[in-house]
DNA sequence: GGTAATGATTGCTA
DNA sequence: TAGCAATCATTACC
């Protein structure tokens, strides 16, 4: 704002007469008399401003009204106007040409993506979705964790756009004020509506740093609902009574080596509605806790031996019947498992026979247990139990 | 609310 | 890289 007596004070003594930006009204007829009269005009005029700020109050009012009805104003502010244009903004606008900001851009796409920005429906719960899959959490309580997230979504989604809808408010309040100060201060000094607009940019660009900021925290929370919504260790489901029967069967018909192969598990994982990684975690904890708490699970192990048993018995009768004998995948509910004519259901009926249900135990953990292949095997009998108890 | 059970994770090892 | 051991976090049950 000071600068304007600088500029002014700066050109008094180039004249204004001749000056490269002087309007060509003011140019013309500068040899003649009435080019002398123009010049003595300016020369007042400028004598006058620099020496405004001496006066008393009133006089400068009176002065001030003086200068805005003479005739030579509006030239004057011209040519001023001109001279900022082509020094102090000409600087500014060249450093106002900027890209769109890549964090802007960024958080603007993960907003609409998330459906917190664009259109109501869709995005959000097109995220859930994604994200309800890549849990992989198994059906009915997927609907219910969908809506809890969606509300949550919805209320992240609200908040935003009320605080969005307050800044755009304050921002167009403060831009109409200050478009409206410059204007009246346009009356008194040389502003440029060219100057008015780069100041409304000025305002947008500082309020759109805020937006940013709000952006931000938006983004944040949905990444904290996401992960929260995602992390299936919050989420745990204990897996349903078949499923667990499925895999203590296999683990007690497979006592003397509980390691199923790769194909066991995927076939393990699809009667279970889990994922193979689900049966990894199970048999891990399983072998783990069995071989802490052998006691504790001799119950357990007894039961599943007995089924096993007795699946066994019937597939036998049944296959016979079938005369079928040499048929071991078509025994027991395990079906493709193949629990019977293990050496492990050997160990079962021993057990329910009144023996110990130590033989996998007594194979060192299963620290030297034979490969799943070998547990397996169809060919394998009782004998391959007491070899593999033998280590 | 306390506790056991249980599925998942992490760090380490062979 | 699979498995072990410890641990965490949640669920189920009392």
């Amino acid at each position: 704002m000071d600068e304007q007596p600088r500029l002014m004070h700066s050109h008094t003594g180039v004249g204004m007469a001749g000056h490269p930006g002087l309007p060509q009204h003011m140019q013309e007829g500068t040899g003649g008399t009435d080019g002398d009269g123009r010049k003595q005009d300016i020369g007042d005029i400028l004598q006058q401003i620099m020496t405004i700020t001496d006066q008393s109050l009133d006089e400068a009012q009176a002065r001030k009204h003086a200068l805005n009805c003479h005739r030579m104003k509006p030239a004057l502010f011209n040519v001023l106007c001109e001279i900022k244009e082509k020094t102090v903004l000409s600087i500014r606008g060249a450093q106002e040409e900027e890209p769109p900001d890549p964090q802007l851009m960024r958080l603007d796409n993960m907003l609409l993506a998330e459906g917190v920005s664009g259109p109501e429906k869709g995005g959000g719960s097109a995220a859930a979705a994604a994200a309800a899959a890549a849990s992989g959490g198994a059906g009915a309580d997927n609907s219910a964790e969908h809506s809890d997230y969606r509300a949550k979504l919805s209320q992240i989604r609200q908040i935003y756009h009320t605080e969005l809808e307050k800044y755009e408010q304050a921002c167009n309040e403060f831009t109409t004020h200050v478009m409206n100060l410059l204007r009246e201060q346009s009356r008194t000094r040389p502003i440029s509506p060219k100057e008015i607009e780069r100041m409304v940019s000025i305002i947008h660009r500082k309020f759109s740093a805020i937006q940013m900021q709000l952006k931000q925290s938006t983004c944040e929370a949905v990444m904290i609902l996401r992960s929260r919504f995602l992390d299936a260790r919050r989420k745990r489901r204990n897996f349903n009574k078949q499923a667990t029967e499925i895999l203590n069967e296999y683990f007690y018909s497979h006592l003397s080596n509980p390691y199923p192969s790769e194909e066991a598990k995927e076939e393990l994982a699809k009667k279970c509605a889990i994922t193979v990684a689900q049966v990894s975690n199970w048999f891990g904890n399983k072998r783990i806790r069995y071989k802490k708490n052998i006691g504790k699970f001799q119950e357990e192990a007894n039961m599943y031996a007995a089924r096993t048993a007795v699946n066994a018995a019937n597939a036998s009768s049944h296959g016979s019947q079938a005369n079928s004998p040499s048929t071991p995948n078509s025994a027991g509910s395990a079906g493709s498992f193949n629990m019977s004519n293990s050496g492990d259901l050997f160990m079962s009926v021993q057990s329910l026979n009144g023996d110990s249900y130590q033989g996998a135990q007594a194979n060192g953990g299963w620290q030297d247990a034979p490969t799943p292949s070998s547990v397996t095997s169809p060919t394998e009998g009782p004998g391959s139990v007491h070899s593999d108890t033998s280590n």
